[in-house]
DNA sequence: TATTGTTATACTCTATAACTATA
DNA sequence: TATAGTTATAGAGTATAACAATA
């Protein structure tokens, strides 16, 4: 199931291209994120952390989920947005165990300018039009099924 | 020149919209990368050295530019690959100050087994057409300037 | 008992600076 | 003197295991 036939399909050749493709493409826009991420001496960990902040707080366990490792990592990670007072912290009200963490107004500040100064990757999308624009977003979310509201 | 207008154009949305769209498809491909490397016991840079090196040999400061990371870092990367066995250093013939790492007939396996191992991400690419698989590489090259050969 | 967040530990990645051996 | 690779160092990310507080 897994294994290739000898004889190479025009389809197989493809998928390997892109796949190729997509890795040197992240490449770019992991440089154009942690570079953005330096200009306001941050890692692209905490400023991943702070990038799923603009939807509104999140519990450390559903922090944990987002960034995709442990929860005992996000312990430190938060320790020092909020020792720069870029987050908060908050006792979440029904449930005593659960911590919010919450952005506060110089962390949305900072998220906004992280966002804006990916110059690379905007420029990038901005060359297309708009027709091609809607065509890579719905290709994206066939992909990889992720949309960009949900 | 920087500064957006205030009334949000079409094309603005758009963009902001795939940026989040981008950050999301990256994170998908970076867990479906860094599990397929744990599969065979290696970290994401590892194998991203790994992978590099499937197109040939290259100097330490050669992969320390296509990682983009420092050159001291890639001593400890190739050090524990060539513990394992899985690439090896070769003084180059010309400069005796350069040294050539190698992928080694295992390192090459493990190489491929990692990329057969990206299910998600190939899952994605193989449900596209090839006019689409087409117009998504096309888009990738425009965006972010990297063809699939170079 | 189970879950949330934290701590302790060990390993890896990372940049900076200083070193060596070549060129 | 300049460059390739290494070493030393310090800070950050990472998973595992164990812990306290709460459910």
């Amino acid at each position: 199931m897994t294994e290739a036939p000898r004889t190479k399909a025009p389809v197989a050749v493809d998928t390997d291209r892109l796949m190729e493709q997509l890795s040197m493409s992240w490449g770019v826009y992991l440089g154009d994120f942690t570079l953005a991420a330096a200009s306001e001496n941050l890692t692209a960990s905490q400023a991943k952390a702070l990038n799923a902040l603009r939807r509104g707080p999140a519990a450390m366990r559903a922090l944990a989920e987002t960034m995709t490792c442990d929860a005992s990592n996000i312990t430190g990670i938060i320790d020092r947005l909020e020792k720069r007072e870029l987050v908060r912290r908050e006792a979440d009200a029904s449930d005593r165990r659960v911590k919010n963490v919450i952005l506060t107004a110089e962390g949305e500040r900072v998220a906004d300018a992280i966002r804006a100064r990916m110059h690379s990757t905007q420029n990038g999308l901005d060359g297309l039009s708009a027709e091609d624009r809607e065509a890579l977003s719905l290709l994206l979310e066939r992909v990889f099924g992720c949309r960009p509201t949900c």
